[in-house]
DNA sequence: CTGAAAGCGCTTACAG
DNA sequence: CTGAAAGCGCTTACAG
């Protein structure tokens, strides 16, 4: 590897100029700068990384911590469309993408430290257990932290819409005639919680009652659980004309359901997705749903980071809500 | 941040026998050793992976490069899992994981100077255009180069087993009483070439014609393509009985053509899919597909190239192969 | 078993 | 405008 002594040798000047001369200090004579930078390039010179970043303690690295219980969540279609485009943005500007974990060579190490280890200089915090002790403890370190669907007090977040966006999902059933409007949703989380209080303070809005027997819980992403749950609204003697479903993937278990009960979507029953995921327009019955707008979220998380990481006092800490999509479809019918 | 100096006053011996003790070296004595590891956990030490790079020359960081056409390798369903296991394998041995880009700051750099900058210890290349001229430079390079689906000289590779994997979908179309079996592949590629070489010649072998009429080229993972090559089949005075798609989700587009055509499947038209991934099965009709195992091609492919990167002398260099699964299922039906 | 010293490649006050 | 010097935090021959 050529270094900046090399330059310097070839170049017959010392090392610190060779350095301001690259790095377009003005104190430096045209020609010398002209110099140095062509021998640079002659040479195929390559700045080392470590060592600049152990003098100027900065590394332009960004940490991802992507993890979930199943160990999924690069997988995740939602989640690795918002890694995407954070990765864009973050790019664009400069910066490195990483992945946190816990290992440091054949030892396990916290976060936190990986972090520090690693010079990280903030993270992005997505579909991950927030409970978890190790990522609490980042979330109050001074690493700067941007969570997405989720806040931790005093750190940056980026939030899909989705109390709002429900809302105006159940608005768009009810105006499509139906008053028994079920809600299939997904295991307790922020993102769950502000899901079930759109579709909760909406039937109230709207002088529906809200009836539990309507509410049932499966996993995200699983139909297998959501055909179970549907098998029980159907099985009911007052059963929906319409449910909801946590996503859209888990939705293709409630199609199963209906079918299997020899009902037809939306003939006899109504169902809704969210994501909008590209797949769920192309299935049949196409689903109505929710499209959660990914690429924003991405950027804006990767924007806030950048910012709180450069402006280290008076970072953003607001959360910035982004508002979804309904997408109507076929999957709804009129009662 | 607390350094090996300052665990080195607090103990009253030098930094090197800190260093040392830190280490596990062997000639420092069990006490020492004691009192320097039990002070760096009380000033909560993290090395310093930088300094420590500076001077050892390793940094145990793999690069990804994942982008493609379209800048959406990571929402790619193959390869998102193909990374998802890549990642789990690398971060078990110890590594890191980052993205390979082409920014330095404001400036744009070539994708080897990006490695070299960052002491990238080996890269891992999947999803990208092969002839790119970085791309290829990357491959030439000294830094070692795993590929995913496609063969560079003289790097190593992990390559999903297409030909025989696409041969043996034909043979199973076949068993079922296909004779007319159409092939819409993707874009010309290493993958197309060998699906294609895999069903060619198993058409011969199995003493059926190939009709360049039922050849027709789409783009992977793309419905709306798909659709318009399969309305043209269908308009064909001798149409097939049977469609092989390039994936399952370019399945999609087949299906509708063929529902506004009229046309039932599997009873008027069967269709395959290829990739296998979950929701294919969801679908109705429940599709055949060709499951490509995912997991194992990431965790060769890390293994791989780690292996290399730790046996520079004698690397390893001939393609691994991954053999996928058949899943038989519905779309296809007996003639 | 311990430590002084050199050095990895860079940046940055500071003196001239 | 230029350069000598110190130092970022670590590792590693080498001498004792």
């Amino acid at each position: 590897m050529v270094s900046i002594r090399d330059i310097s040798i070839k170049c017959g000047v010392s090392v610190s100029t060779v350095s301001k001369a690259l790095n377009g200090y003005k104190d430096v004579s045209e020609e010398t700068r002209r110099l140095v930078l062509k021998t640079a390039k002659e040479l195929g010179y390559v700045p080392n990384a470590h060592a600049r970043a152990l003098k100027t303690n900065r590394t332009f690295t960004l940490g991802i911590l992507f993890v979930d219980d199943q160990n999924n969540g690069l997988t995740h279609l939602y989640f690795s469309h918002v890694l995407n485009s954070f990765k864009s943005e973050a790019e664009e500007n400069g910066y490195n993408i990483t992945f946190i974990h816990k290992r440091w060579g054949k030892q396990i190490i916290t976060l936190l430290q990986n972090c520090k280890f690693r010079g990280i200089e903030g993270v992005c915090i997505a579909c991950v257990e927030p409970n978890d002790p190790e990522v609490q403890e980042l979330a109050k370190s001074d690493v700067p932290v941007v969570s997405i669907d989720y806040i931790f007090p005093g750190c940056g977040c980026v939030l899909s819409d989705n109390r709002n966006d429900m809302a105006e999902l159940v608005r768009y059933v009810y105006s499509m005639g139906h008053r028994k409007i079920a809600f299939i949703h997904g295991t307790d989380s922020y993102v769950t919680q502000q899901r079930i209080e759109g579709y909760v303070s909406t039937l109230r809005e709207l002088g529906l009652e809200v009836r539990q027997e309507y509410m049932l819980e499966s996993l995200y992403t699983n139909p297998y659980t959501t055909k179970k749950a549907t098998e029980k609204l159907l099985q009911l003697e007052d059963r929906p004309t319409c449910i909801l479903l946590p996503d859209d993937v888990s939705a293709f278990g409630a199609i199963e359901a209906i079918q299997e009960a020899g009902l037809k979507i939306p003939d006899d029953i109504s169902i809704a997705g969210y994501d909008g995921v590209i797949y769920s327009r192309l299935i049949s019955p196409r689903l109505t749903t929710v499209r959660q707008d990914t690429d924003k979220i991405g950027r804006e998380a990767a924007k806030l980071l950048i910012y709180n990481i450069e402006h280290p006092q008076n970072p953003k800490l607001e959360p910035i809500i982004v508002k979804g999509e309904l997408l109507t479809n076929q999957s709804v019918g009129l009662v």
